[in-house]
DNA sequence: ACCTGAACACCGTTCAAGT
DNA sequence: ACCTGAACACCGTTCAAGT
């Protein structure tokens, strides 16, 4: 039975979950799936879009949020959504980034947190910092936290101090509070012309 | 005659400069200084922990802040410093994020807008959020760009349309205003108490 | 103290060929 | 359309041995 590219985003997402990103090699993929490694080139181009792709099925499942909340609500929501999704798979934010920078993601999340930011009534450059700022942040916590994750699991490592968690609840509130100060200052500004 | 320390982050510096991280190996690097690749472990144990030394490196002359200038003028200072040094070297950025991600960086940057944040008069927890923020604003977009650039210079990508200096400034413009809104809500409800 | 030679166990990718 | 076999040009790392 031939294979499909949702069989290898699956296979991925496996190696990733029981083992990690180290492991997960085109050879060692091919292996996972009874195939040789070559079968995978007629499905990705190069391993690099096939990351980018697993990079975009693992956000995949963050949708619209609920349209009865603030803007401000709403940008909470996505970004919450978006570190869920990511602490749901191993070294999956680093997934992400590689495929962020490659430009071979469609970083459609993003648009979630813009559509919010302009029920905010924001700039369009108030919109592109704040998204920018958001975005940036759940990864790079998340790649941080991940990487640790996974030397403690190899015992590389002893437990750590961090909590991920309240570092992002705290990172998170202060760009939220930048957000709304800069939506009032906006208000004003508007008003007064 | 023997090679220090100090040549191996030198020629690893030069071989980023002139080609790029994806060239940088133990066999290429040991090449560039006429020594044989293992001759490299003598000096630094693996090749994740001579990158974590690479990346503090880049980031060393990110000095304190003027002391004669605002908390949040000293914040914004030190984020600029930090953006500079790692855009003066090409891939620097996913160097230092693949150091702090180890553990094995001291991220000495760290402490400067700590320190800046602590004569604001914020909080534990705002200070840590902050820092968190403006890092991983620094980091994740200069990665963006960086890989961005090498792919133009390679020529496998024309050239892109995002302005990441307007994007960076929009961002930081945010968490800093984040940042005097959360100081400012501690300060009232200090005086209330 | 500092390095070499030789080897181990891997990589991503390509290309011709098979069914 | 989908895959295999064989090969190319690499990796990081280790270990014994050299000076």
């Amino acid at each position: 039975m031939a294979i499909t590219r949702t069989d290898v985003l699956a296979a991925a997402r496996e190696v990733l979950r029981r083992h990690s990103l180290a492991d997960l090699s085109m050879r060692r993929l091919a292996t996972e799936l009874g195939v040789s490694p070559n079968a995978l080139y007629w499905h990705y181009p190069d391993k690099q879009t096939l990351l980018a792709a697993l990079g975009d099925d693992i956000l995949a499942d963050v949708t619209a949020p609920a349209d009865d909340l603030e803007w401000d609500e709403r940008l909470e929501s996505v970004a919450r959504a978006m570190r869920a999704s990511l602490c749901a798979v191993p070294d999956s934010a680093e997934v992400v980034s590689s495929g962020w920078s490659s430009g071979l993601s469609t970083m459609a999340v993003l648009d979630h947190l813009t559509d919010a930011a302009r029920d905010g009534g924001l700039s369009a450059s108030a919109r592109r910092g704040l998204v920018t700022a958001i975005a940036q942040l759940v990864i790079g916590l998340t790649i941080e936290q991940q990487t640790r994750q996974q030397m403690e699991r190899l015992g590389v490592t002893g437990p750590g101090d961090r909590d991920y968690d309240a570092e992002f609840a705290d990172a998170l509130a202060i760009v939220l509070a930048g957000a709304r100060q800069v939506r009032a200052a906006q208000t004003v500004a508007t008003a007064a012309s």
